[in-house]
DNA sequence: ATCTACTGCAACATCAATGTTGCATTTGAC
DNA sequence: GTCAAATGCAACATTGATGTTGCAGTAGAT
């Protein structure tokens, strides 16, 4: 049965997201229900409504952070690491659409977490600016806002684009779109 | 006391549109607090919370009719016209942070009002693309996507930009990041 | 000044979502 | 086969949001 009710714990919060990302006032009932499980399942395995919320969210961060590691940001030439860490965060965007800016309001600590991550992210992109990639008259806020909105846009709108693709078609409008070539 | 009912009525959609932007649940006596007027005074000009949702779209609508009105994208030059439409769109979106797409679903009018607005900005691209003014290999679609991207990322997260810069960058990086110069 | 429309306030009914509990049943582990 | 954990099911209490109504007060139009 552990196993059982480790596949169930994994589809409630899958499903979860999925629905709360449509409509985030979507009822525990309804989220049970697309997951297969009775009401009452789901509300042993979480205390709250926002424990479950809170369980998402630390998926998607988990899934993030280990991304942000493997693209290896810090290091890895810019054009390399850019094109690593979109094929692997598309995936993670599309598997917890959920909105974590919105929807983490009432959780410091996955708030915390989220800006780490982020000021990460705003590291690389200050890094790219800075080795000539972006041009010398671009915002780094503007371009970080830039890319996180493409990588929403390819994700979510167009889910039939396979990783690579997506990864490419971001890389080029966001270089292209902001950088010096 | 037209005036005062009138004043008050817009009141209610903006600030409802400002809170069911940051909480799509938020709730109708909440929406009412933050107009400054009685609860039961909102519900006596929208019968339910749906019909208030309509009246918070349609005023986002046609706002956003009358921008594509003006900015003539049928006749002007391509990025004359793609100026004109950033630069009044931008302040819509601001005024009605609500997102349209999502929450729209449960009304049919106002969905067809959007699809033929969404359908008039698509042609417009499209024209762009016809005109060269992008890239040949890139798909009508992303390029609306990634206009869309780059306007909600302007209006939302950049406030304190005025619509002009606002318009400039965006049109800035578009060009750029999707067209042949 | 009077009339009318609008508002705030209080009270009420309703409903959907949340969360809990007890019990029978199932299922995997040993 | 037995045991323990997990589940489904039904029933219940609670809460917050929704929507309604009656009444008194208020402000603008005439």
């Amino acid at each position: 049965m552990r196993a059982d009710a480790a596949r169930n714990l994994s589809s409630v919060l899958r499903t979860g997201a999925r629905l709360l990302a449509e409509d985030p006032s979507t009822s525990m009932a309804a989220i049970a229900a697309a997951a297969g499980v009775d009401r009452t399942t789901v509300h042993r395995r979480f205390a709250n409504r926002e424990a479950l919320l809170r369980a998402v969210f630390q998926a998607k961060l988990d899934s993030a952070e280990r991304v942000l590691d493997e693209a290896r940001l810090t290091e890895a030439p810019v054009p390399v690491a850019l094109h690593r860490y979109l094929e692997g965060i598309i995936p993670v965007a599309r598997e917890w659409p959920v909105d974590t800016r919105r929807m983490m309001q009432k959780d410091p600590e996955a708030s915390a977490r989220r800006e780490a991550q982020s000021a990460r992210l705003s590291t690389f992109i200050q890094r790219a600016c800075d080795e000539g990639y972006l041009r010398a008259d671009i915002d780094a806020a503007w371009a970080r806002a830039v890319l996180d909105a493409l990588v929403d846009s390819i994700a979510h709108q167009f889910p039939a684009v396979d990783p690579p693709q997506a990864a490419d078609l971001v890389a080029d409008a966001f270089l292209r779109g902001l950088g010096v070539t």
